[in-house]
DNA sequence: TTGTAGGCGTTATCAT
DNA sequence: ATGATAACGCCTACAA
């Protein structure tokens, strides 16, 4: 591998005169210029990227934390996050927890080492203060969860008022008794979407059913478990708010096997709008969030943390949300795609 | 930001002792290396990783070329590597090259600039011969594409062989007027599936219609499309191998709105296998391929080249795919999720 | 067992 | 307009 040093002998030039040539700066006269340019593809060059780290304290390369890349919730949001960084021209490090609060520490420790510039993190399994540590070392900005003392600049939606808003149109549909599912009450989310559903649920005097198994629902295999346990102890609910299109899909799924109507019997709500949630016949009612859009935002406050450098304070961009009515809550009628 | 000179002065000790320590090098007695540790807890020190890169002349980092992560097929491979990646303490870059030879191109500069020790191509959109100049940099990986030329390791399933079973399925069950769908036969997978494609037809004598609108079909959207067009233009065809279970989707989304039914006078054939494969009513019939043994045993391969240096010669790894045969294209019966 | 010193490849400062 | 030189922070012969 040839260095800078290589082209500059080559050229019977200084190195000085080679990095200027090769970061575009003035005071090379068009001679020397042409002669760098030469000797650089002859030796066929290329700048070495861990020296120029070094020697800028920059990397033009960003972390991103989430849980599965899985979930297509998240592979979208990253997909907008890459392109947008990559327009940036910063490089993504994808950092997959797996709901684990120590492997989120240990990605977090890409900040301290200067390996990323900044960190975005789709999801939070420490306390805050834990986080909060790390923040000297590089921006944080945080996507999709909305955690109350978080000191740092923030993307979110009204996750109470999108399960406010879906749990109201299960009640006006007629539902009576109603179930409210969740990944775990660990999580912000999670207790937002809760607060929403009580809220619905007080105001209007409807009953619902609680259950610990109801807020283990995280993918398509335990929305069918939770289907089977619901039609042998607790046949009478009558509507469902699950918080994920995979896991409305996997009770769909189930009653449609088991001759459970939907929604005439059983009306389910999902959350994210994901494709499936078009295709499954009946299609799944479910709450849209601008995805794309949160995520390119995220990324531009991101970059322009690191390039201003020094410390920011919180700001909070909250994007509005759309419940999208379909057939696992209405009767069916033609609804357009 | 403390560095090991400043560790060496707080402990009164060299950075080359400090040195040992963070390295856990022997040849330091306990107490001076008890006072190292104190001093690096004392200042907060963490070691600047662009620093080791460069004397190191690694980075512990790969890049990983694909389209787009938000194809499940790519999001699960991607899962596996970047968890098998991190088991080995390496970080992983994730490249969206969109379908663009030159974004490819771009990213390949990654190797070069030695911003990554190696790189996982998952497509390829580029003659090999272009790629070939990369080798030098570092060591590349194909996983998911068979280029004939490459010389380097290569990990696949047969594509014409599974084309090849999912064709001889839809004429077993009745098809006599297939039609051959593709993301466009400019990539080595479409054509060796088309291979198998042909090679079923020919020998069963069975007929199939060809379409430009065919060879562009890339999700549910272009599913519902193509369905459109042969139900104006050809709606004779009974059985269609589509290669992508999101394309399969959309067509059968379409045909049940349309009163066309599955598979009685429609079979329809999708490809990895994915959720949605499984959900659908009726649900489709797909060749699996094990996505997440070969998406480990790429990363395997790759770092062990990347410690081993050297150049390495091709060797290929085919794994074995299995066609999951549901109700797109067989009577309605009890077949176990 | 410990320390000294040189170099990894760049870029910025300061002369000339 | 060009070049010499000193960092950036770390590791490792080699010397002691």
């Amino acid at each position: 591998m040839p260095t800078i040093e290589d082209v500059a002998r080559h050229a019977g030039l200084s190195r000085t005169t080679v990095s200027r040539v090769i970061n575009d700066q003035p005071y090379v006269c068009d001679e020397k210029r042409q002669r760098v340019v030469g000797a650089m593809r002859d030796l066929g060059y290329v700048p070495n990227s861990s020296a120029r780290r070094l020697r800028s304290q920059k990397t033009e390369t960003i972390a991103i934390l989430l849980p599965r890349i899985t979930n297509p919730f998240f592979s979208h949001m990253i997909e907008a996050m890459e392109k947008k960084a990559s327009e940036w021209g910063y490089q993504v490090i994808i950092c997959q927890t797996h709901y684990s609060s120590q492997k989120e520490l240990d990605y977090l420790e890409l900040l301290r080492t200067k390996q990323v510039d900044g960190m975005i993190m789709t999801s939070v399994h420490n306390e805050w203060s834990a986080i909060e540590e790390y923040l000297p070392s590089g921006p944080i900005v945080l996507c999709n969860e909305n955690i109350e003392e978080a000191n740092t600049s923030i993307i979110y939606i009204d996750q109470q008022e999108a399960a406010y808003d879906a749990t109201t149109h299960l009640i006006e549909q007629g539902c009576e008794k109603l179930a409210f599912l969740s990944g775990g009450m660990d999580s912000s989310i999670a207790l937002s979407r809760r607060r929403g559903f009580m809220k619905a649920v007080q105001q209007y005097n409807v009953s619902f059913v609680e259950h610990d198994d109801f807020n283990q629902a995280v993918d398509v295999e335990s929305g069918r478990e939770i289907f089977q346990s619901i039609q042998q102890e607790d046949a009478t609910i009558d509507g469902i708010f699950t918080g994920s299109d995979e896991v409305a899909a996997g009770i769909i799924y189930e009653a449609m096997n088991n001759g459970v109507s939907i929604p005439d019997d059983l009306a389910v709500v999902g959350f994210d709008n994901q494709t499936i949630s078009k295709l499954m016949n009946p299609s799944i009612t479910t709450v849209e969030q601008p995805v794309v859009e949160m995520a390119e935002k995220c990324v531009e406050i991101l970059i322009q943390q690191i390039e201003q450098r020094g410390r920011h304070k919180r700001e909070d961009y909250i994007f509005p949300h759309t419940l999208k009515k379909r057939t696992s809550t209405t009767k069916p009628m033609a609804i357009p795609m």
